[in-house]
DNA sequence: AGTGGTTAGTAAATCGTTTCACCCCGGGTA
DNA sequence: TACCCGGGGTGAAACGATTTACTAACCACT
């Protein structure tokens, strides 16, 4: 209720004192300073961030949104962000689109109402938004893309190799022998689902075979789905490894496979993609392709807040991890886990 | 970058005229209304969200601070608290105390300054935050929390019966002939925790045999450690069903106790509670105590704004959801899952 | 012509900070 | 003595919207 002019009054200053004392402490009399924090103190006085915020012209917040928080995959890349916000004592406000282009419309309005200090996202679709992005860059908040190539985005973007990823994944499960290997994820649209596809591609020979398993989405039921989709086929047709597109998928194949069955790595090896924690802890631990997901959260920040104190003149990056082969029992026969 | 002053002159009108337009449409004429519209679309004008709060003294906007975002069964909460805040044309942000006292009390002095129209919150320690609580609630912020019995708190609350989903937890064990349970779950200074134990106690005989299983976290990983203290010991002296305090606790231990070669539920039984997704997607499909969850979160996003609109006045309610037991595989010899 | 009731619009006050230009005063320098 | 300097403060002008009086214009009716 009390506001910075009650403050005033009570300690016998202008209001601006005691703004200097809230912003700039060393700039006032010890002794008047102690007197205004006393009377702060007395009031249970708290600054009001709208009028603060109104004044600056800029938050001290930034915004995430995040493309599906249900894929923990996000949730250890926004305990990255945290952390880097933290250290440079800004707050993070968390917003999910779901993979929904609508409500991602809805959170960019807010965004542009709000003004926060930068936005992180990772677009529903990376070429659609690039007009709304395009706006709030406009009116000077930057944005940072994440997990996005960046390819159709000027601005910086932070992001991993995934055809290395597909590459990694491709060889490994050469080495292990196979000669018959099964991708499944999608939609292709996805620049991630298409990349780790042609990364797997990329490194069979012309006598490999090559299956194709399509995924409207990447969940634990189209892993399923997958799966039944493989134990269906006569085991001579059927591929002996199944690469797929993200750890939600293969611990959904992993389920259907061994409930129908079928065992793991024995007669059908997996081998999944962002080593979420559930990866590990899988009833056959999930080979996996790693990503530096904190690592991921924490860089990605830093260039927003890079950014965002350069303002002008501030040149884009692009930011490319490389991702890698995390190795469990779902690829290897003998059971021993790197652990 | 052009402010509403801007919109009057291009548009020839005041700039009262100008905000009549954007929240009283209908107080304008239609000829005029025309005239300002055109100006906004021209001069790509947005409202600026901080001069229109501090005015209004309150935000349209909606925090929550959840538990802990790594488990699936907040996220879910989520939606239904999003879909509700959607309805009503507001904003939710979301925070992670991560189970972090200090985090929390941070987020909350956020709050303080940001002023909210509303938060929503599981606190760290029911007892503890009473009084940083207190401070929003004075400062006429309404606070309502959220799976927690509410007890210790004289606010609104949401929560479900956790003493129930113990005696239903422990009531389809015995009906399965069970007569030696263990309980695996901790720290009992959650309330969650003690109430699920407390429910499964209830229902036991004398004659009956438990175990607890003391855990010092409620995830995958401990409950792996559960499962290699229950493999351990001498057959003779096993439980044959375990109740896990959540689901990430039973997953861990289904994971754990399978890859030694016990079966599940042949030789030992396990029944989760949340019913997360993963729950019914794992190896062997778990069987849990489901909370609403969707509906918990709707329903206290709805109290919300219920006591958000009354202000003074307002009467605080507790409600009270029952849990219900969803049956799977991991508690029936038969194997038939009811799904 | 005068009164009353709409309707459409204006101008100014206000929300709570931050910041900028200015003032005052004691002490050091020329 | 005249001058400047700098530390410590003050006061008022922003920031951009909302809202509350208030006015002007018009019609209708006596």
């Amino acid at each position: 209720m009390s506001s910075i002019k009650e403050v005033a009054r009570l300690a016998g200053v202008s209001v601006g004192t005691v703004s200097n004392v809230l912003n700039r402490p060393d700039m006032v009399a010890p002794e008047t300073r102690m007197r205004v924090r006393a009377a702060i103190a007395q009031l249970g006085y708290v600054r009001n961030g709208s009028a603060r915020q109104l004044r600056a012209g800029r938050s001290r917040t930034i915004g995430v949104v995040a493309l599906d928080l249900g894929n923990p995959f996000f949730i250890d890349v926004l305990r990255g962000v945290e952390a880097a916000a933290q250290e440079a004592g800004l707050t993070v406000m968390v917003f999910n689109s779901d993979k929904d282009a609508t409500r991602e419309a809805r959170l960019l309005e807010t965004f542009e109402e709000q003004r926060p200090l930068g936005v992180l996202i990772t677009p529903v679709n990376a070429a659609g938004q690039d007009e709304r992005l395009g706006r709030l860059v406009a009116r000077g908040i930057p944005v940072v893309v994440f997990d996005s190539s960046g390819r159709h985005n000027r601005g910086c973007a932070v992001a991993v190799d995934d055809v290395l990823g597909g590459r990694l994944a491709g060889r490994h499960l050469r080495e292990r022998g196979h000669r018959h290997i099964a991708f499944a994820g999608g939609p292709f649209s996805v620049r991630q689902v298409e990349e780790r596809h042609d990364g797997l591609v990329s490194v069979l020979t012309p006598a490999d075979e090559l299956t194709v398993i399509p995924l409207p989405d990447l969940t634990v039921d189209t892993g399923r789905t997958a799966a039944k989709e493989i134990a269906g086929l006569p085991p001579a047709d059927r591929p002996t490894a199944v690469f797929c597109a993200n750890d939600l998928v293969a611990l959904g194949a992993l389920q259907e496979l061994t409930q129908r069955g079928l065992r793991v790595p024995g007669d059908v090896a997996i081998l999944g993609y962002d080593d979420i924690d559930y990866a590990a802890a899988a009833a056959v631990p999930l080979s996996s392709i790693r990503q530096p997901r904190e690592q991921l959260g924490r860089t990605a920040a830093l260039m927003l807040f890079e950014e965002a104190d350069e303002l002008a003149g501030h040149e884009h990056r692009h930011v490319i991890f490389q991702p890698q082969l995390v190795e469990r029992s779902s690829t290897n026969p003998q059971g021993a886990a790197a652990f």
